[in-house]
DNA sequence: TATAATTGGTGTGTGATTGACACGAATAGG
DNA sequence: CCTATTCGTGTCAATCACACACCAATTATA
């Protein structure tokens, strides 16, 4: 039982990278320069490297695409019927990652082919099976949003609570209460006044930031029991 | 840019089976008869067929085992950081099953080496990272346990809420309130009493079914916001 | 057949949390 | 100085969570 024994299936990481920007959820895609599905959008991945772990092959392709790499990454599924290529049997292990509109570079991700942001509620047709990729992605990152504090990983490093409930209000797809949304927020203790603030028009909104000591993964209360 | 042009690694699926016995959460592991790790215990898996899913790679590796197919089967996490298999290359798709004792063919799983049944709270040393995967899908049953009702996937089809509670009691680590655990449950409408009732030491106890028009996957209240 | 042992089943009260709701404060620009 | 704009704040009622103790129905045993 040798492990050349068996044919092998190819493997790609993929990664849904999610910004906001405009006042909406985008996601960057790229459109194919060869077949198959030459012409149509996908979602950015590529080939694991043999000597490579899954993590640094998804974190290889958001810098390329992007130029940034200290983001927050999730590992979302993976996905690998058979048919899902029709090059061949590839399985695709999924990553999602939170990106700042204001660090990524400026025009980075120009590999050779196109690349933009899409709304996430406006996307073009898909490539393979990656409306379905990113259907989920959305589902999980709304997920995610509700019970713990990743939200802060689509904002700048310093951020009004205004624009925090602003990234929850596009994310959720709902308006939030105001006073109950910071109150919840600060009571979490998650983020912490900067002691400054912004001036712009209207009254300048106090500055916060996260608290890197403070646990983002608070649990909900438990509905089972 | 050919698929061919790239090594690939091979792709495994493990599953790692959960059930409960003798009041005790335990997981089925098989002893290696081959090198590497010969002698050593792991979790159940093999290759994924090249034509096959990687969810049926995951339900015939249950099937070899055990004798049931038709339980809870959910993607856990793909592991595949190189060095994890001193053979080669290996990625593994990590699968978590719930198993009703009740269900399993008596003196399954004989397909070469040695299989039995391990407390989680009392594992041998195991092959591979297989301790990591172990560790995380044990986290990851305990959070699906608390926020959803996959706990009915480790009983039989009826069962009184006594045996319900211990479940819960078991896998969390912890004891919990008769009273309130009965009242969250019920109130959940994720359970329908069957009009029987089981004998036997003490007063009778009501059975149970799951309600499988029911939602399983219940929300628990948000906390952010 | 009485009694003990065992497991099943039930309700209340208190403190905490949620969610709905409206207005004054601070600034920029005209 | 007046207006427009965004920031920031508190209360109340309803609901929910959690702690807590006893009677009921049966079996085993004296």
């Amino acid at each position: 039982m040798l492990l050349e024994d068996y044919p092998r299936p190819s493997v790609t990481a993929d990664v849904i990278i999610f910004t906001l920007r405009a006042n909406d959820l985008q996601v960057l895609l790229i459109k194919r320069g060869h077949p198959p599905f030459e012409g149509m959008w996908a979602i950015p991945g590529g080939f694991v490297d043999i000597a490579e772990s899954l993590e640094d092959a998804a974190l290889r392709e958001l810098e390329e695409e992007t130029g940034v790499r200290d983001v927050y990454l999730e590992q979302l599924y993976t996905f690998g019927d058979p048919g899902r290529d029709p090059r061949g049997r590839t399985i695709t292990v999924a990553y999602f990652a939170l990106v700042s509109a204001a660090a990524i570079h400026p025009c980075a991700g120009d590999d050779a082919a196109e690349a933009r942001w899409w709304s996430v509620y406006d996307l073009p047709p898909l490539a393979f099976d990656h409306a379905d990729i990113l259907t989920y992605a959305l589902q999980r990152l709304r997920y995610k949003l509700e019970y713990t504090a990743v939200g802060f990983e689509l904002l700048p490093d310093t951020f009004a609570l205004g624009e925090l409930q602003a990234a929850y209000d596009i994310v959720l797809g709902e308006t939030l209460d105001k006073r109950n949304f910071r109150r919840k927020i600060l009571s979490a203790g998650i983020i912490e006044g900067i002691g400054e603030y912004r001036a712009g028009e209207g009254r300048p909104a106090k500055l916060y930031r996260f608290r890197d000591d403070a646990v983002a993964e608070v649990k909900a209360r438990r509905l089972f029991p």
